[in-house]
DNA sequence: TTTAATGTTCATGA
DNA sequence: TTCATGAACATTAA
């Protein structure tokens, strides 16, 4: 589940139920989820006794903050939690529970993870800053975040394939392959266009359409494409709106031409051969 | 049987 | 340095 309106969901779901626990033990069935220096057993051993504070987001990373350290998890393609309460934990655990937080007041955390591709990192409280910035995680696609002038600096910067650049997190984070195809389409651009010969005006309408894009897809509890659900085992409402992904062979919602499907930089990507035109080579 | 799937990261070579 | 490409990670479903 993984572009930022998903992870922000999440979050939200995760506040509502593991605020204030206190991690008891942890069971790791597949190490490799976890980024480690040490050994597992050290890296359980620092996580015991800690409670949970908050449950921040940053781009597509979660980061709960506990009473040391912070915990920073991210999803990657399919990663999921869900939550028991103690009366509801279940006799045998799903084949693709990879972890399960065991809190003090007897209720689980499990996370699920089919393709195995997510990733916990433990870091020292005060280190998130850094940790983004080495990461070169950009602003959050928020208007009071997001500013048009870094954001055209930036994009001026690079001559690679303005869905290329989108999805590097670089110029804007918590942009994916469905989000970036949707804000494409609704800022006129062709995927391939150079990031560097962009006018101003598609800058302008791009920085918009992204910020749009996000909050109404966040509103709307993110996008239910293969398997996202929420902590709550929710779905999200937002592909029903979806304008361009997984449309291809259909027609164009702004002027009929039938949408058409192609790769760029290795992922599909959905456009309006009519709509989006493209704009010096990528 | 083959391919593609909401993501990042590393190696290699231009 | 920068970027493109491919592979890796691992599993499922069409």
């Amino acid at each position: 589940m993984p572009e930022l309106p998903e992870v922000e969901n999440t979050r939200r779901g995760l506040e509502q139920v593991v605020l204030g626990k206190t991690i008891q033990t942890i069971d790791v069935f597949w190490e490799n989820l976890i980024v480690f220096e040490d050994s597992i057993e050290g890296w359980i051993q620092r996580l015991v006794g800690q409670t949970i504070q908050s449950v921040g987001r940053r781009g597509k990373y979660l980061v709960f903050q506990l009473n040391n350290d912070l915990l920073v998890s991210h999803l990657r393609m399919e990663g999921k939690y869900f939550y028991f309460p103690e009366q509801t934990i279940p006799e045998e655990k799903e084949k693709h529970t990879h972890l399960i937080f065991h809190f003090t007041d007897g209720s689980q955390l499990h996370y699920h993870d089919v393709r195995k591709f997510g990733r916990f990192e433990l870091i020292q409280k005060g280190y998130a800053p850094l940790f983004f910035q080495q990461k070169k995680i950009g602003p959050e696609p928020t208007a009071e975040a997001f500013d048009i002038n870094s954001f055209t600096a930036s994009l001026i910067q690079s001559k690679r394939a303005i869905k290329t650049y989108l999805l590097s997190q670089v110029p804007v984070a918590g942009l994916g392959n469905i989000y970036v195809d949707e804000v494409l389409w609704m800022s006129h651009i062709h995927p391939e266009s150079r990031a560097d010969i962009l006018t101003i005006e598609q800058i302008s309408l791009l920085h918009q359409s992204i910020i749009d894009i996000m909050e109404r897809a966040t509103a709307l509890g993110g996008s239910t494409i293969r398997t996202y659900r929420n902590t709550l085992g929710e779905q999200g409402r937002y592909q029903d709106e979806l304008q361009v992904y997984g449309k291809q062979g259909t027609p164009c919602p702004k002027c009929g031409t039938l949408i058409e499907k192609m790769k760029v930089h290795g992922r599909g990507t959905h456009y309006c051969p009519q709509c989006q035109n493209k704009v010096g080579e990528a």
